[in-house]
DNA sequence: AGTAGGAATTAGAATAATTCCAAATCACCC
DNA sequence: GGGTGATTTGGAATTATTCTAATTCCTACT
């Protein structure tokens, strides 16, 4: 079995396990939201996904992110009032949006730290998603 | 004095104080913000100002809220690709969506939450900004 | 295998918050 | 009272995203 039709498989597995029907489109919006560790907007998924799938069209692409956000495989990011980003990294994070460069960095959180987050939350009020961003000037080296 | 003198003449200082010119356009946007403790959009702050300033556009309000966060006497507040939300409270704060009624409610913070949070940041990543949102669910009493 | 019915994709139009623009008005100084 | 820069204004422009309606694709069933 080649490499390519290995990556194919797994991606294939991750959309059958959330129950949503492995598209050729689909596949091809993961694949390149997970090859990269860093947070594209919709344009970038689309100039990226183009390479491999020239015919695809920017609705589709709105189409499959907004699928594979749903069933949880990425997550969206929004900063400001700048374009929804996309990030492969399921583990809980927070981001930092650097001001100078305008690039979102994951930043990793001691284990139970949302869920601590949480707490901090009068009684009555049951938050489903937590969501902590920094903004500020990152070292750049 | 009248109470509505007395009214102008505070919000006139908090202006001078910010080295802004007092116009009767940013006193009356800053007077809705401030009389209420919400979260309203630019066009619900437009709907409430043109109660007592017919004429003013709705340009000039997008103008003196961007002056008005600039020098910190009203904070801006993004939720989702929602439209901005403008928020009177100047304490450290978090905030809750409430993804029910769609209502933004302000979360207390102890003393020095947020600087305590900042020190989860890696080194060489300064924060100048730190924002955090809860969505969920609140009790309807 | 052939087909009906629903899901997904597509191109392009529509939407809507916000920003831009250029002209009019205003405030303040001389 | 005129000059000057700041502010306001209405309307046009921008732009990320959503909507629409037509086409294509799958899948299940006979
Ligand atoms: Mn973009
Ligand atoms: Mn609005
Ligand atoms: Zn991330
Ligand atoms: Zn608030």
């Amino acid at each position: 079995m080649s490499a390519q039709s290995d990556k194919h498989a797994v991606l294939c597995e991750k959309l059958k396990a959330c129950d949503i029907r492995p598209t050729p489109q689909r596949e091809v919006v993961l694949k390149v939201i997970l090859e990269k560790r860093d947070h594209p907007t919709a344009d970038e998924i689309f100039a990226r996904v183009k390479a491999s799938m020239p015919t695809i069209s920017l609705a589709t692409v709105y189409n499959c992110l907004e699928t594979l956000v749903t069933c949880g495989l990425v997550r969206q990011v929004n900063l400001e009032r700048a374009p929804t980003r996309y990030c492969p990294n399921l583990q809980e994070h927070a981001h930092f949006h650097d001001e100078v460069t305008g690039k979102v960095h994951d930043v990793e959180l001691p284990g139970d730290f949302m869920d601590r987050l949480r707490t901090i939350l009068p009684a009555g009020f049951d938050a489903s998603t937590v969501e902590l961003n920094f903004r500020g000037k990152a070292a750049t080296n």
